[in-house]
DNA sequence: AAATACAATATCGTATAGGATCCGATATAG
DNA sequence: CTATATCGGATCCTATACGATATTGTATTT
């Protein structure tokens, strides 16, 4: 029973991660493979039983989702995964991005030390690594993942902790992905990183911040054709 | 008192309002009036007592609240109300709005219909009105909550749902109103609001976006006095 | 006298149970 | 044949109980 093997490990390990936390990457999961479909209704004792775990921890994990706008909460009714975006919403955010990240691209040049390059590099780096022969949910999940954490890096050396959080909260990599899922993935943002890369390593801001937005916009008009 | 009014309308109206929101609002409320001090350890128990429901709905309540980093959660210790802002933060919210806020009140003009301009001066009206002889705690809140409501007004004018949401998430007001609670609240905001209407009725984008950074700039001059 | 070890208490985290409400199916009336 | 009302099942919401862990106070030892 899954119970036992979760309390042997607990036993065992005695490590102080809380249950909560592993229900949140579970069901985060579970929404970004799409393995929930966007506007699909999420049942907490199904939840509970699959996960071998009370509904307690559900529900919270639940509330944190539904803080993130990940899932929508209907009183008395229950939990539903958030519906697909609509184009207001996809233009709203970019607007949003195009706002905010060229500027954070400046700063990041700023308050840049070479050691912030060289993991800015590898993190571009690991995009490359291809690993091609996996099935395509997985690659496509990959990608998205590290194209969120490069541009997180990004955030967290231009400094401003604020900009940071509130991007991070928009999850834009999951949406993204919950878009691309039934289109091709492209190469292009990968050049698009190089051309990122030489502008921090050359220092000058106004470059870090061109060379950004030229990024999301491209970004923008890329999946815009999910919406034809 | 307050919680046998509570009490009472759920009784009698049987309205499908959740437990929890009640609760979500009451927190917020001692949050906002300094009942719970920056830092003070929030104990679920006492909460559940004080409030007379169960401790389910507290703690989803405080997980909603923590995710807006209103109050913090430490694994196996327990929530505390998020301290009071450092500095940095301050300044890295500042700078956030600065980026922000000009923006959304250019958008706010190009968008701009007569009604809503109208809504928008009765919403600053709403500031002027002092009742001045109610205590000093209740007139700050207003204060507050007015000027928030004026900014999210404008937000909402602008149009971008996306932005106005993080906005909100920040609780600018209620961080702001935790330092000025111990300085003297200043009516030069008034004054700028008025000149942020000005702007609003010429039609002019460049105009408000003016008037709004010269807003928010003064605004964190104006608090920049509570880190000396 | 100070520091460490141990024990007791308090609080958090999780699980389970019961009450209330909503959704869907079936039967009946028009 | 359609529409409405009623009944049953399922699900959510709340409350309570139990186990695990951290904090605190006391006693003992150096």
């Amino acid at each position: 029973m899954a119970e036992a093997a979760e309390r042997e490990a607990k036993a065992s390990s005695l490590r102080p991660t809380s249950v909560v936390d592993g229900v949140y990457d579970g069901i985060y999961h579970r929404l970004m493979s799409l393995d929930i479909a966007p506007g699909a209704r999420i049942r907490i004792d199904v939840l509970a039983r699959e996960l071998g775990v009370s509904q307690t921890p559900i529900r919270e994990a639940l509330s944190r989702l539904e803080r993130e706008g990940l899932v929508r909460k209907e009183h008395l009714i229950g939990y539903s995964a958030a519906p697909q975006w609509t184009r207001k919403q996809f233009e709203d955010l970019y607007a949003f991005r195009l706002l905010v990240e060229p500027e954070a691209a400046r700063l990041a040049v700023i308050n840049m030390t070479p050691e912030a390059l060289a993991e800015l590099e590898t993190s571009a780096a690991d995009m490359g690594h291809g690993d091609p022969p996996v099935d395509r949910n997985t690659r496509y999940s990959r990608f998205a993942r590290a194209d969120a954490q490069f541009h997180d890096a990004i955030l967290k050396i231009a400094g401003n902790e604020i900009i940071r959080s509130t991007l991070s909260n928009q999850h834009v990599h999951l949406h993204i992905f919950r878009l691309m899922f039934h289109t091709r993935v492209t190469q292009e943002a990968l050049e698009e990183h190089e051309n990122l890369l030489a502008a921090f390593r050359s220092g000058e801001p106004q470059a870090a911040y061109d060379a950004m937005r030229i990024h999301v916009e491209r970004s923008r008009d890329r999946l815009l054709s999910a919406f034809e």
